[in-house]
DNA sequence: TCGAATCTTCAGAGATTTCTGAAGATTCGG
DNA sequence: CCGAATCTTCAGAAATCTCTGAAGATTCGA
């Protein structure tokens, strides 16, 4: 496989088994492993070799999720970006978004077919689990991020 | 949303969200829902109005994953289903897999840029990152086990 | 304020993923 | 051992997602 050969490639690989669009995945990557401590989008456009839209889509999406920040450049016309301090727990964190949803799915489920049914029981078993990780992970977060 | 109205699409929409087929979500929320015990392959194509390949494909990936399993069904001709004890766990642990592939990501770059590159360094970060949560989340599932 | 450089947006081409349907394999009662 | 019931596989149709390219918006120095 090619991206052996390429770590960084690789690792936009890793990211997109993530579920991380793919040149989002490759502009993340590119971030991290470039030697400078900023890149700009014209340089992740000509490194990457892929257009300039899906560099800003990329990037505006990076940016929100905060896995990247601008740098104020003075003296450039260009945005320049970073990856961002602290970023896997953040990372993390937006995947835990889903263990929400999970556990909501759950809750509605009981709702609807009622504590004491069959299915009522085992959709508890499902919330009890996704409430103990809900209350948990942040936790796990923090502990991480005091051991620094 | 018509899902809003069908807890258990709701539910499959989760699952989704999470990285699983659709149809494969749509088998694994019929088993959760169902008042029975069991439901046959027959019952939940019928169910659910889709194909007997989709069907059948679903409950090959949901069993080998470990989140249903075949109930020897004396008396009938059908393989019978049903949703695992414990199954939430094991997806969960499914997804760590994902913990490990990042870890190893930034390992690989690491090789690749050297330790004390300005990459190497953030790389290291990413790597201590994965390396924790690889450690801890085995022994948070591990703890929610042991209170059951 | 003007204009060059840069960035954003989005329609649609292209790539990928997903599902179906039907042919063939398997299973088990008789 | 036969045959009906059931299950599996897989080619290709259909649906979905992703990326590009170019038009228009924005920014900032002069």
């Amino acid at each position: 496989m090619a991206a052996l050969r390429d770590p960084a490639e690789h690792l936009a690989l890793a990211l997109t088994q993530g579920g991380m669009q793919r040149m989002t995945a490759r502009v993340l990557a590119a971030l991290l492993f470039t030697e400078q401590d900023t890149l700009t989008a014209g340089e992740i456009t000509e490194s990457l070799t892929i257009s300039s839209g899906s560099v800003s889509t990329a990037l505006k999406s990076l940016t929100s999720v905060g896995l990247i920040e601008k740098v104020p450049a003075p003296g450039s016309r260009r945005e320049h970006f970073r990856f961002r301090e602290g970023a896997w727990a953040t990372l993390m964190s937006e995947q835990n978004q889903l263990v929400k949803v999970m556990r909501e799915a759950a809750e509605q489920g009981i709702t609807a077919t009622g504590e004491d049914s069959v299915a009522g029981r085992r959709l508890g078993e499902m919330r009890d689990f996704y409430d103990y990780l809900w209350r948990e992970l942040p936790a796990l977060i923090d502990r991480w991020k005091a051991q620094r």
